[in-house]
DNA sequence: TAGAATCTACGAATCTTTTCGTAATTTGGC
DNA sequence: GCCAAATTACGAAAAGATTCGTAGATTCTA
């Protein structure tokens, strides 16, 4: 079991990996695309940040073909996860409930939702 | 209404706004004996930080007597608020609720916190 | 096959964050 | 009153994050 305190992505690491989440592995050309529709950044820019990430082992990078193929090294929920986690930390005292609290207040469910979450302690609550 | 849409600091200025908001009003040595237990941070290094983010207005500061009074700016409520927020957009899509599923997903709860998250969510609804 | 387009590599500039040393000032103890 | 201790101000170095230009290689197209 790897501990990953060591998983910090930076903003533009996060938004990076956003895309590779959503689209799959992908070129630098596929990322910088899709990320000019929110993101002002030059090609070669992008370029150097994946080429960062992979050293920093924040995505593995296939370069059989002539344009690399990047993949997020991290599932998406475990990456998630960890930053949901680092966030506790850092303004929750760790306490990971608290942060769920604040999230639940402070943004409108709908009926579905909340009946989502129900069913989620339903499932918390069994499984002790 | 202020919108508070640049609420941004830094790692090393949440971590003094959380001795501000646990201790309440401190001085510099107040503030870098509280951190010292975790961090390994001069006293000066303190000091400066404290100054910039007055300037940044994360922080007032009352200096009538020479050891100047810091106290965080922000309610920690509002603080976290913000935080969890930014969080939420940067890694779910905007979806607090999202996030707070893998808060209480990842982390065990006492069957009293269940309770508590239960009867927030009958607050919701009841508020509806 | 020549030229245009596309790609990677990489150095370097810039900006932000974090760090701390030094100087100057004030306070407190003796 | 004098000296040691504590304080602020401030410059600047160090470290980290972001940006992009240019060079060189490969591929595509006409």
């Amino acid at each position: 079991m790897q501990s990953m305190a060591d998983f910090k992505p930076t903003n533009s690491e996060i938004a990076i990996l956003r895309v590779l989440w959503q689209r799959g592995p992908s070129t630098v050309r596929d990322v910088h695309s899709a990320l000019s529709h929110e993101r002002d950044m030059g090609y070669t820019t992008v370029l150097k940040l994946m080429q960062i990430m992979a050293e920093k082992g924040l995505v593995v990078r296939d370069d059989r073909e002539r344009a690399h193929v990047y993949a997020a090294a991290q599932a998406q929920a475990k990456a998630q996860d960890s930053l949901v986690s680092d966030l506790a930390n850092k303004v929750f005292g760790g306490s990971a409930m608290k942060l769920a609290m604040h999230a639940l207040n402070q943004q409108p469910c709908s009926p579905e939702e909340l009946k989502e979450i129900r069913r989620m302690l339903d499932e918390l609550e069994a499984k002790k």
